[in-house]
DNA sequence: CAGCAATAGTATCCATTGGTAACCAGCTAC
DNA sequence: GTAGCTGGTTACCAATGGATACTATTGCTG
């Protein structure tokens, strides 16, 4: 089931499938979450990294920096002093905020059994 | 916002959110892609290490591991020779295929946007 | 009985990614 | 001139993931 003889539709066994290679990519440590905090407006870095808390600068220009690769967000450089730099999703961006919600949502319905969960079989 | 007094709902600047929690959680590297393979009934070890292809034998039981340990799938052993061992989604694991597959369809949806979007970052 | 084959892993070592801490460039206010 | 703000970069260390070899169990082959 091929599409444009580049990736495959579907095929999870395929590690050229489309779902595969995007899982890869969002599928790092701050990705979807720094997409998640620009879905109710722009973000300068410092509100990135101060919210996030725990990530270190270099790792969140690496997350941004691939972010604006991928055509997921803009980066804005005021020239102003002090600079002023300030990330916004794009279109592209915005539209994974909904499957992002949809993981998140489930997250908030089933941490608590999860935390159960792991705390029986650790204790079993 | 507190819900129990342990996690927070919502507020994603919280590193105790629990959307932030399970993000952290099925956010490495085969955890999502594994929960997507089991879709469609359990599968043995060799079926998954086979399929996925790229994964080493010890990152695979690790994976499998967290996800049994998490409560989303279960881990059948049939003492015969050779051995068998087959991985089950577990209800709640079969819950987290919804949310999944939004994500997986917006990525089907988007690759070759993205692909085109970082050639030209790359060459511009 | 010696040797081999099949499955589901471990064990060991190496590569890649993420984290910590310190520093820089440009400008401004003291 | 020196300190301070922002948005980084650099150098180094820790943790996670990957490659390869090996093991345990037991029936089958010769």
């Amino acid at each position: 089931m091929v599409t444009n003889g580049q990736y495959e539709r579907g095929d999870l066994f395929n590690p050229a499938c489309g779902t595969r290679v995007i899982l890869d990519r969002i599928g790092d440590k701050w990705t979807a979450l720094a997409v998640l905090l620009l879905q109710h407006g722009p973000l300068r870095f410092t509100e990135l990294r101060d919210g996030i808390g725990s990530v270190a600068p270099k790792v969140l220009t690496q997350t941004l920096r691939r972010l604006e690769r991928d055509g997921l967000v803009t980066r804005e450089v005021f020239a102003e002093v002090p600079p002023r730099v300030v990330y916004t999703l794009t279109p592209m961006g915005s539209s994974l905020i909904g499957p992002l919600t949809a993981v998140s949502d489930w997250a908030e319905e089933h941490i608590s059994a999860i935390t159960a969960s792991q705390a029986e079989y650790d204790g079993a």
